[in-house]
RNA sequence: GAAGGCGUAGCUCAGUCGGUAGAGCAACGGACUUUUAAUCCGUAGGUCGAGGGUUCGAGUCCCUCCGCCUUCACCA
């Protein structure tokens, strides 16, 4: 430990040991009964002395004014509830959500008032400390709203030093790598993780309201299927064997459809060995459900519902700002077909090989070997995904692209799956599922043409053949991506600021 | 994986042309019973991310390495 820091905790060991002289336990205990402290601060804070409502509160000391025989100090619990603010003048009627700074509370420590060894406590206070303060609720002669101790209960040390009561903690990856700082000192991250909690519990009680089960499956797979993506490799010792970390949730919950859990999802972590940016974490959190007897219609009508109520659950109405944008979640969201969309945007049809070759040559793709509707797919990426700010449904995707969708009766080239996308960012991937193990096997054997198998979801799992060859009902299935749902609901331009834990390089030693 | 940028006290940041390492807050000692970025007096706090080089002299210029950020690639 340096110098520096080493003399900072020395004098916090000074005061620990002085409070255990004190006959108190520096690391607290059970301490009942508190409120928050924003139900204090919802009480009446006008009442003459003798009047006043007894409190009882717990939280961090972030602030401190000594006087010589008076203290003054901010106790900062969580109970701080988002609030909305509607912006005037050249955004007129959006409505921007701002963290609710209401859970700090004055507290004023009077030697009088809290008796010999509260007051010697009182000198052993530091910045981090964890108090509880019983007293009375009123104002001071500024008029600020105040607890007025008569008893404190000290209820655990700070070691270490907090940043700054005023500059704060802004460096980012000392942000990332104390998050724990990030969430006392700064008000929007705990703000932000409040709301994403609060979009999960919102997912989880619209799917129970609707019949869904929730279930767990499997984290170590043998073969990594669902998705296309490169794996993480982990070995098992007892077994001998390599196993891989999950890609996708899809192909456990369709062997339950089989088992006859007709509606099903998981809301689970799966790992995707690849590059790290503003949207893409190694570890991210997925939500997947399954609707025996649905189609992607029925997932589109769905999706919307459950968007639309976690928008509602936040509050701030149904336009939220993102960036410099305005999205607006207002039902019914536009649909439109894949095709029409390339053309509009790529200017030929997708259909029309020759002409799809052509651009793609013109643009300096990489032609030679590849499937027409790879490069379909990266000129729809590269023209069209970032242009769609949406909330939009693009639907009826080439086949070749969908191993694991069901094909369009009347055109086999036409798969039933759609994605939603929401500020360029796919947010929502939902087909009619394959449930005919006779194709599914042969677009698992038929790998694309100039794609390596790992860039490729169609990878063999002999043992999901068996189970569709036992019938799984046709279903609707639909993939949500958790962080980048939150991330667009609380205008947070980066995937690292809505995980609480990003993956970061180890610090090295 | 590639390119560019950044890294100075516990925190937030200055640091000119290469010439003694700075401020505010926090900390430590002292004064003060209604302060609120409290005030006043005093004290202490540094491997300038790490290592090497150029130079009489490097926080500053050069090289290597580490970490973070941005863009690109991969991907959701």
């Amino acid at each position: 430990m340096s110098a520096p820091q080493g003399s900072f905790e020395a004098a916090r060991l000074e005061k620990l040991h002085a409070i255990e002289a004190l006959g108190l336990d520096p690391w607290g205990g059970r301490f009942d009964g508190h409120q928050s402290i924003t139900t204090v601060l919802a009480l009446p804070a006008d009442l003459p002395e003798g009047q006043r409502p007894r409190v009882r509160i717990a939280g961090r000391i972030v602030s401190r004014r000594e006087g010589g025989k008076v203290h003054f100090l901010d106790l900062k619990d969580w109970s701080g509830t988002p609030t909305f603010r509607e912006i005037k003048g050249e955004r007129e009627g959006e409505v921007e959500k701002i963290p609710d700074l209401s859970s700090r509370i004055q507290v004023m420590v009077g030697q009088k008032q809290v008796g010999e060894t509260g007051w010697q406590l009182a000198q052993q206070l530091d910045l981090g400390d964890l108090l509880g303060v019983d007293g009375a609720f009123g104002k001071t002669k500024r008029g600020e709203p105040t607890v007025f101790a008569d008893q404190l209960t000290f209820l655990g040390k700070s070691l270490l030093p907090h940043p700054d009561k005023f500059a704060g903690l802004h460096d980012l990856e000392h942000r990332l790598r104390h998050r724990y700082l990030d969430l006392v000192h700064n008000p929007e991250t705990l703000d932000r993780a409040r709301k994403r909690i609060r979009i999960v519990q919102t997912i989880r009680r619209f799917l129970d309201e609707r019949g869904f089960w929730e279930v767990e499956t499997p984290t170590l797979h043998a073969v990594a299927g669902g998705a296309a993506a490169r794996p993480f490799i982990t070995h098992h010792n007892a077994l001998d064997i390599d196993l891989y970390l999950r890609i996708a949730l899809e192909l456990h919950l369709k062997r339950l459809l089989v088992g006859g859990i007709e509606k099903v999802y998981e809301i689970g972590r799966v790992f995707r060995n690849e590059g790290i940016s503003p949207r893409h974490n190694p570890e991210f959190t997925m939500m997947e459900l399954y609707q025996a007897y649905g189609d992607y219609h029925s997932m589109m009508d769905l999706t919307e519902e459950l968007i639309v109520a976690c928008v509602q659950a936040l509050g701030g109405g149904m336009k939220l700002p993102y960036g410099e944008h305005l999205l607006d979640f207002t039902p019914p969201w536009q649909r439109q077909t894949y095709a029409e969309l390339f053309e509009r945007h790529v200017g030929v049809s997708m259909h029309d090989a020759d002409a799809v070759r052509q651009v793609a040559d013109r643009e300096g793709l990489p032609t030679a070997g590849k499937d027409t509707a790879v490069l379909v797919h990266h000129l729809f990426e590269e023209h069209v995904e970032d242009k769609l700010l949406g909330p939009v449904f693009v639907y009826d995707y080439p086949a070749p692209l969908c191993p694991l969708t069901k094909r369009k009766r009347d055109n086999p080239a036409i798969a039933e799956r759609f994605e939603l996308y929401i500020c360029g960012m796919e947010l929502a991937n939902a087909y009619t599922e394959l449930n005919d193990p006779l194709t599914q096997e042969q677009t698992f054997r038929m790998q694309l043409a100039g794609l390596p198998e790992e860039e490729s979801m169609a990878k063999m799992d002999e043992d999901f053949l068996r189970a569709l060859r036992h019938g799984m009902p046709p279903a609707g299935g639909l993939g949500l991506g958790i962080d980048r749902l939150v991330m667009l609901l609380t205008n947070t331009p980066t995937i690292r600021e809505v995980i609480l834990f990003p993956l970061l390089r180890p610090e090295k030693k």
